[in-house]
DNA sequence: GATGAATGAGTCTTCATTCAT
DNA sequence: CATGAATGAAGACTCATTCAT
């Protein structure tokens, strides 16, 4: 099948239960753990007929990084240069804190692809995103070259808080198991820390 | 064979080999992607032989995990309660930069290990695991209770030197996606950076 | 693919050649002896064909027993209240006779399975069989009270009847080894010793 | 390892060890189902040691058998042409359920054996077993003539025998499973059944 | 005599993918 | 569009047997 667009309605939501149930199993197993009967069952489709929606598992799950990707990086493209830089900043902590709050499987898809190489993703990674925080890291240079923020590496800065951020959703088990048996309330707290950490980190003397 | 110590000479090559050619193999691929004869290709002995010293696929990789685990936590077992507590915790995070760029192979392996639910590990991280963060969590709310250090929420402070330095060792690839060309220098980039972030975020009025 | 019946004319058709294929090769090699292989060739089909119609190995092995057990115990099901005594077991040594003649595979099924313990049928003997037979033994303790058989246990006979008659099938090279080199004709003679046996062994004084 | 009689006490002793731990085990799980290590582990000896004693699994089973038959055929073998014929008959069928209830892995030894086809055993059939068999075929055949018992065929009288007393060792699970919860108790009646049909079939007129 | 170490040949089972309708 | 049927290739694991000491 081609991998043009999918055209009849039918067709639109076939293809939207797919990439729905791939993301539930890719990023619960992994790709080489995540079998094509688990994504066909969950998607409520046979088998053959995934593949008719989609060349390959491999395409499937190609289809899905591509798909989230764009929405993933929304965050980091928000940061905004007319904004305050501390608060921008910060914002966008909260804002990745709330996605790994509210999308875990994306981001553990993502943390799978990566762990283990990003042998379908390398190429996005590469270009990109990038890309985008080749930008964001001129536009964080800039705050920090005027003073107005603490003089800190702008691409360090972005790993910390992709990590602490997405720490929560990859390693979700761990700090429940750590934390148990407290509820949700943990994402609060991790709030509260993170603001403390960033806007300490940031602020200028 | 049991699953006792081994006794002769070649026995323990072997199971040393092993481990370290699982190690290689799980961490690159994840528990269900690595396969068997990846495993007895790296360590140099034949698949049947590999399972004559490790009952199972499964056997191999509880085993190596529990093998590296109390290396893995030998950094936050030295958080010292007598020494300073800026430069403890500080130090605390180099030593985990550290062996992410010493041990990116089983950094790794925990992290794929616990993305897809810790199947195999999380009594472990209910256990041992816990109790050494609750134990260091007392200490470190000692510190800030003193007025030591800045009032921090000891759990997340834990949980982000663990996202921030080992995210450097499971993200890798990503890290140099986007700093490439840069070589290795970025983890001296990484510990000035956290060593502000942490220094700051830790520093009393 | 579900344990529920067949539906579709080819499924039919497969299900059987497996079912008669798997009654070739259990019959003769045991449960462990058989190989899917085995079961496969002479089914005509590939080994993941037959692992697409049954679950695995077991499966098809569970599902002959199942579907042959009820015609196995026809004979004694049609010992009947209103016939003669000593013609109705005399009758149902002739019938289990006669299925041992045309149905020795089934015989040595049910005998390799319960020489190794029964493993895989053992609820079946303690159930369905059981309660059979129990209501059968009550009837021939009935006919033996009234004086119109000779008094015998009731399940020792039937024991004693299904021993002899299943003989020459489950020993039936034995039985050939030491009446060689005659032919078929043994099955007449043992019909004559048995019902001689049997009326003989009945007969009221 | 020649096949030639052991010579040390040690040797006796482990090759002794080692028919016993087959004995149970081939008995138990037939011959493909038993395998070395379950042998080597009830003998309390190493695989290979056990190697050392017979030359390979089957080499063990042949040796089995053959030590056993012997004694298998004994009570047989005593049927004595100077004793009265109903006696010794009833007197045979006693010995031989005395040793069903006293050596059943024995008698599903031989009837795992000869129920797959007897590869192991046939010659032995054919020859010394049959041999044996048309002898006191003949010695009945004779008492029959002279009308000291029922005229029956000698061969189907001792088919028949074979089967009923042996019907207690092979299919044991079934006999228990169907007499639950009574205990021991089935072999005495199973005796009085016995005894009672065979003096019956046997009875002159 | 004895055993730790090793392996080739299976044996069951899984799974992505293809075929035929 | 959809699916029942089928399979080649691999993968984990078993086991009788051999090697080396």
């Amino acid at each position: 099948m081609a991998a043009g667009k999918p055209r009849t309605r039918i067709q639109q939501k076939n293809n939207a239960a797919i990439l729905e149930a791939a993301l539930e199993v890719f990023s619960a197993h992994g790709f080489r753990g995540a079998t094509l009967d688990q994504i066909a069952r969950a998607a409520g489709l046979s088998k053959p007929n995934l593949l008719y929606y989609f060349a390959s598992k491999e395409a499937i799950h190609v289809a899905l990084l591509g798909a989230l990707l764009d929405n993933w990086l929304d965050p980091l493209r928000a940061l905004d240069a007319r904004g305050d830089p501390v608060e921008e900043i910060v914002g966008y902590v909260m804002r990745k804190l709330d996605m790994a709050r509210a999308m875990p499987r994306e981001s553990r898809l993502f943390a799978n692809e990566i762990v283990q190489g990003a042998p379908r993703i390398l190429d996005k990674i590469k270009g990109p995103l990038k890309t985008l925080v080749d930008e964001k890291a001129v536009l964080i240079r800039g705050w920090a070259g005027a003073g107005r923020i603490a003089a800190v590496d702008p691409y360090h800065l972005i790993f910390s808080i992709w990590a602490t951020t997405q720490h929560y959703a990859d390693f979700d088990v761990q700090v429940r198991g750590i934390l148990a048996p407290a509820g949700e309330a943990h994402f609060a707290d991790a709030a509260t820390f993170l603001s403390h950490l960033y806007r300490r980190a940031l602020a200028t003397p």
